[in-house]
RNA sequence: GUCCCCAUCGUCUAGCCCGGUCUAGGACACAGGCCUUUCACGCCUGCGACAGGGGUUCGAAUCCCCUUGGGGACGCCA
């Protein structure tokens, strides 16, 4: 792992402690993309003992909100990503920003601007028309530092165009060339004073001594300028590590904007609504990683693991699609792992959900038990739980034609009467009674007895084993419902 | 449009860097079967891919080039 590193050059950065961070703008909930480059970035600290920060990138102050930041924070607790220091505030580093361009403005490598947002504007759309790239054409660099009452200004940087480095080297990418035709000097503060994002990242990152820049594939393109920024302060640049972008089955972007096509396909944008759709954060930290990075044929992870094996070296450079059936299979897997007692405790507020007093108990454990194995996610088990809270109101009518057939009365009298006597929690000694009366009435054939009790219990012929719903709904409601179900039958 | 990136089953991927062991392996999904009181779980089997074209080489999924396809980026947003 290592030599593959220092393989593409990054000796400066190599030698350094690992600190690495993750930085979303606090604009709503936290994105499935961009937990994604959390979680590897945190992985990545993890592996090399390094530390893991988070930045809240809040300088657009319309659109940031507290409450934002909160749901972010509390999204990846929720997946057990854990930081190593306080969260850093943009909003806050007003100071540092400003001494960090005054420096540059000093020492030439950065210059006022006067031009106004029309001429620009203007000189864009003639680009375009044109079919030009667009770029500053340099107008105030021209006319030099004397800029005080011209009005308004923004602070540029002063691309340095006699000294451009070719390229740069990428962990997962490799060589990425430069292309000296897509810089111009670039706005680094807004004529409010206000930074802008490229340069807020080299200061922060410098200044919180980031080794490795680990972030999505969309931000490529902005790495000649941060490099550039990186030189014209002295700064020792990080290592650069852009990950593949999730895409959504549309093969583009996850965007948030598209969260109601995607959720007719079982995927979100959401951190919070996996949460809600019943799924276990492990489930979707396995699923996330293993998305763009694996180990070999390894499917399942253990965070112990994940820490152990994952390393940049063995991230892949193509976007992966979201895909929900192998998210919920995985989720199928962990919720069969989850002890039954820990299990109850997670589906109960699902439960509540749906206006069920349930006490936390032997019962509810032993339900989360038996239901395990059948469901993929909370919410599925929570529906399928609902037979032990409430008596069926319809019985399903392929079922009902199905196996109540002429001697279905019959039959449920005979069970009627074993459930009266027997003990429902010696669930061996029902089964015998069943097959027993299985012998008598239906030539050993088990089904033919059980299912038209199933169906008068649940309503349905699909339920976790039948002793064991016998022995959790108890004496009294099995044979309320055994009743109900023979008032049913003589109706018909 | 320009620049950058990517390219193995429908999807996630192993293999690629260090060509032969690849009649290309695993997983999800799908189909069939076994187990079975139903439904699941589990187990077994099957279906299914090296985008195309040129090179290089005794030999290419693996190296090089082109084409095609997909994605991303081009703000006084982050």
């Amino acid at each position: 792992m290592e030599e593959a590193l220092s393989q593409v050059g990054l000796e400066s950065a190599m030698d350094r402690p690992v600190r690495v961070r993750f930085a979303p703008s606090p604009t709503g909930y936290l994105h499935v993309g961009g937990v994604r480059t959390a979680i590897f970035n945190h992985l990545f600290a993890r592996h090399h003992g390094g530390a893991f920060l988070l930045r809240i990138e809040d300088t657009d102050r319309e659109r940031s909100t507290d409450e934002a930041v909160e749901q972010i924070l509390d999204s990846l607790r929720w997946l057990g990503i854990d930081w190593d220091e306080e969260p850093v505030f943009q909003s806050r580093r007003a100071e540092l920003y400003r001494a960090h361009l005054e420096r540059l403005l000093a020492e030439g490598k950065a210059y006022r601007c006067t031009c106004k947002p029309e001429e620009l504007d203007a000189k864009r759309k003639r680009a375009v028309a044109e079919k030009r790239t667009y770029k500053y054409d340099g107008t105030c660099r021209d006319r030099g530092p004397d800029q005080a009452d011209r009005g308004p200004y923004t602070v540029r940087f002063k691309t340095p165009w006699e000294d451009l480095p070719r390229s740069f080297d990428d962990i997962v990418l490799g060589e990425i060339p430069i292309d000296a035709e897509r810089l111009d000097d670039w706005i680094l503060a807004r004529s409010d004073g206000s930074p802008t994002y490229n340069f807020c990242v080299v200061v922060d990152d410098a200044d919180m001594g980031i080794s490795h820049v680990i972030r999505g594939n969309d931000h490529v393109d902005n790495t000649p300028r941060q490099l550039l920024l990186y030189r014209a302060l002295a700064y020792t640049p990080p290592a650069f590590a852009h990950m593949p972008l999730t895409h959504g089955p549309d093969g583009s972007k996850l965007s948030k904007r598209r969260e109601a096509e995607y959720r007719a396909q079982g995927i979100s944008v959401s951190v919070q609504e996996y949460r809600k759709m019943g799924y276990l954060p492990h489930a979707l930290l396995n699923y996330l990683t293993r998305l763009g990075w694996s180990s070999g044929d390894q499917e399942i992870f253990s965070r112990r693991e994940l820490e152990e094996l994952f390393d940049l070296g063995a991230v892949g450079r193509s976007a992966g699609i979201m895909n929900p059936d192998k998210l919920k299979w995985l989720n199928a897997h962990y919720l069969k792992e989850t002890p039954p007692a820990e299990l109850a405790g997670l589906l109960a507020p699902f439960l509540r959900e749906r206006d069920v007093r349930v006490e936390p108990g032997e019962r509810l454990v032993r339900i989360a038990e038996m239901l395990a194995p059948r469901a993929r996610t909370l919410e599925e088990m929570a529906d399928a739980a609902m037979v032990f809270f409430r008596a069926p109101e319809t019985y399903d009518p392929k079922a009902v034609k199905k196996w109540w057939k002429a001697d279905a009365a019959a039959i449920l009298g005979r069970i009627r009467a074993v459930v009266a006597e027997i003990d429902l929690d010696d669930e061996q000694a029902v089964e015998q009674a069943f097959r027993e009366l299985a012998d008598e009435l239906a030539g050993g054939k088990l089904g033919k007895v059980a299912q038209p009790v199933r169906i008068a219990l649940s309503g349905s012929s699909a339920t976790p084993s039948l002793f064991s719903v016998l022995s959790v709904l108890g004496r009294q409601e099995s044979l309320a419902r055994i009743e109900r179900a023979l008032d049913e039958i003589e109706r018909a």
